[in-house]
RNA sequence: GGUCCAUUCGUCUAUCGGUUAGGACGCAAGAUUUUCAUUCUUGAAAGAGGAGUUCGACUCUCCUAUGGACUACCA
């Protein structure tokens, strides 16, 4: 018989969450609803000392952007509750404690200086210190103190810390769900602290299998960082005899930088010019970093990118609603490698959300730019704009450029294309073209084209001369949509007096 | 340095022993077009190297190389 799946996103709050956290979460998610299980946000505040105010609103928030629902945990509640380490601060003590009475742990006195003269002595003679099997005897721990002793440092208030007793040459055998079997042997690994008297607080490995096992997860997918303390992970839950109910894990390969050389991090956004984080971000110093909802980004799309980013469905679809991904998702379609962020697809991603949009959603997005250029108009002229040219853009905000001519009539023209047309007959026939348009009733889009259509062929002129021109008076530049977008668009009146305006005011080149 | 993980076009990836090694981004060319774009078509572009196993290897094994993670009283 299965159990439940319970999945838990455990973010510490040491700063905004970047996007290679926002994309662990999006996992955690996609496997809980595709196996109806529930996904719990924890957040892993037991570092006292790097604890960013702040942090975990933006974490919340963050996720809460994606469309990643949480069903149990901070700013939920639940069965578990509280889901906050900070606040099941007595929880861990007793448990390390019970590592100790079974031998699985013991106390350390050792200082920080200790520690550090310890590290440099040793790499003074080209080796790497190591807290193991080799010295924890020699050192002031319960291994080597007397009891008496032991208890007389901690009552009279001495620092001390409780660090796992690695065992000595034993191969620890373990199954990740994207990575297979690995094997590690114990003799290379050290004696991790699990709670330190100093705040009061676990690390993060007892802590994590603590409430894992109270939280009743029965999976763990998590970044790559963390494969090295797997057998760590597993010893613990054996040592705690909860080996029947120990989660799978399965660990995702990272996000590394767009030029390589390393995983993704909170710097290289501003270094290489795209965000990292999913939100702006203002630290409580002042300090700001770009997010892709203010840089412009659909929510949908940054989603869609970042669950390509490692994971593939196997076929060849690359657009992906939350839903399709929810019922694609699978674990082992995770790869093993890990993936290079590249901020031209995240681009892609967005533009192709953008050509899906309804004039509808978009006219919603729109407005607020439009005012932003003192441009007051109906959601439906505002959407109809932004409907025609939406297929040009990539961000909301590229809509502006794009179609400021509906709103505005040009006042100074653009000098290349000036050059090329407005010269020789052209002004002249621009009078022409202006009598063609005043004699038309029905000016939408297609009888106007017809019209004028028919009256260039009937004249003989140059199809290209002739509406360049046009395109010159109305837009003032040689770019834009289809001329008879814009006729239709602005109507007749202001057809007209855009073309009489630069009749009288734009000198005809030579 | 040690431990662990990884390695298919520049990048993200498909392939689960037999394929002309497919798709996408980006790039280039062409077509469409009244402009700028869009779009469409086409093209260039890959199995790190070396040994095995096998009738046959991108796919399995080993070695080498390269890349990465970890190596805190941080997560």
């Amino acid at each position: 018989m299965s159990r439940e799946v319970r999945v838990r996103f455990a973010p510490s709050p040491t700063g905004p969450l970047h996007m290679g956290g926002v994309r662990t979460a999006l996992y955690n998610y996609l496997f809980a609803r595709r196996h109806g299980g529930k996904m719990i946000l924890r957040i892993e505040d037991t570092d006292s000392q790097r604890f960013v105010p702040g942090a975990e609103e933006y974490i919340i928030e963050s996720l809460k952007w994606c469309g990643i629902e949480i069903d149990e945990g901070v700013g939920v509640g639940g069965p578990h509750a509280p889901y906050r380490q900070s606040e099941r601060k007595e929880i861990y003590l007793k448990y390390a404690k019970q590592l100790v009475e079974a031998g699985w742990a013991y106390y350390a006195f050792d200082t920080a200086e200790e520690l550090d003269a310890l590290r440099k002595a040793a790499e003074a003679e080209g080796k790497t210190f190591a807290y193991n099997y080799t010295v924890r005897e020699q050192l002031p721990t319960s291994l080597s103190l007397s009891a008496e002793e032991v208890e007389a440092r901690i009552a009279r208030g001495d620092i001390w810390v409780v660090r796992f007793k690695m065992p000595e040459n034993e191969i620890v055998e373990m199954d990740d769900l994207i990575r297979g079997h690995v094997k590690v042997n114990t003799s290379t690994l050290d004696d991790k602290v699990l709670y330190k008297s100093a705040d009061e607080l676990p690390t993060y490995h007892l802590a994590n299998i603590v409430d894992d096992h109270l939280m009743e997860i029965s999976h763990v997918i998590r970044g790559e960082e963390w494969l090295p303390s797997l057998p760590l992970h597993y010893l613990l839950y054996r040592a705690f005899g909860w080996q029947d109910t120990q989660p799978q894990f399965a660990h995702l390969p990272l996000l590394l930088k767009p030029t390589g050389g390393g995983k993704l991090s909170k710097r290289d956004g501003d270094k290489m010019g795209f965000p990292v984080f999913p939100l702006f971000w203002t630290s409580p110093t002042g300090e700001t970093a770009h997010g892709y909802r203010e840089d412009g980004y659909f929510a949908e799309a940054f989603v869609n990118m970042l669950a390509l980013l490692g994971w593939n469905p196997g076929t060849e679809q690359e657009l992906f609603s939350m839903q399709e991904l929810i019922d694609g998702f699978s674990l082992d379609r995770v790869s093993k490698s890990g993936a290079r962020f590249q901020p031209d697809k995240a681009k892609w991603f967005n533009a192709q959300y953008m050509h899906r949009k309804s004039d509808e959603e978009l006219a919603e997005l729109f407005q607020p730019i439009l005012r932003e250029h003192g441009v007051e108009t109906s959601d439906e002229l505002a959407g109809k704009a932004a409907g025609i040219m939406k297929e040009r853009a990539t961000f909301i905000t590229d809509l502006w450029d794009l179609t400021s001519y509906f709103f505005v009539a040009p006042t100074s023209y653009e000098e290349k294309q000036t050059k090329k047309y407005w010269k020789g007959e052209n002004p002249a026939r621009l009078k022409e073209v202006r009598e063609v348009l005043a004699s038309i009733d029905d000016f939408s889009k297609e009888n106007t084209e017809a019209v004028v259509g028919a009256w260039i062929a009937e004249k003989e002129y140059g199809m290209g001369q002739i509406m360049n021109t046009l395109r010159l008076a109305l837009v003032g530049a040689g770019k834009g949509p289809g001329m008879y977008d814009v006729t239709a668009f602005i109507g007749k009146d202001e057809c007209l007096k855009r073309i009489d305006y630069i009749l009288e005011n734009l000198k005809p080149i030579e």
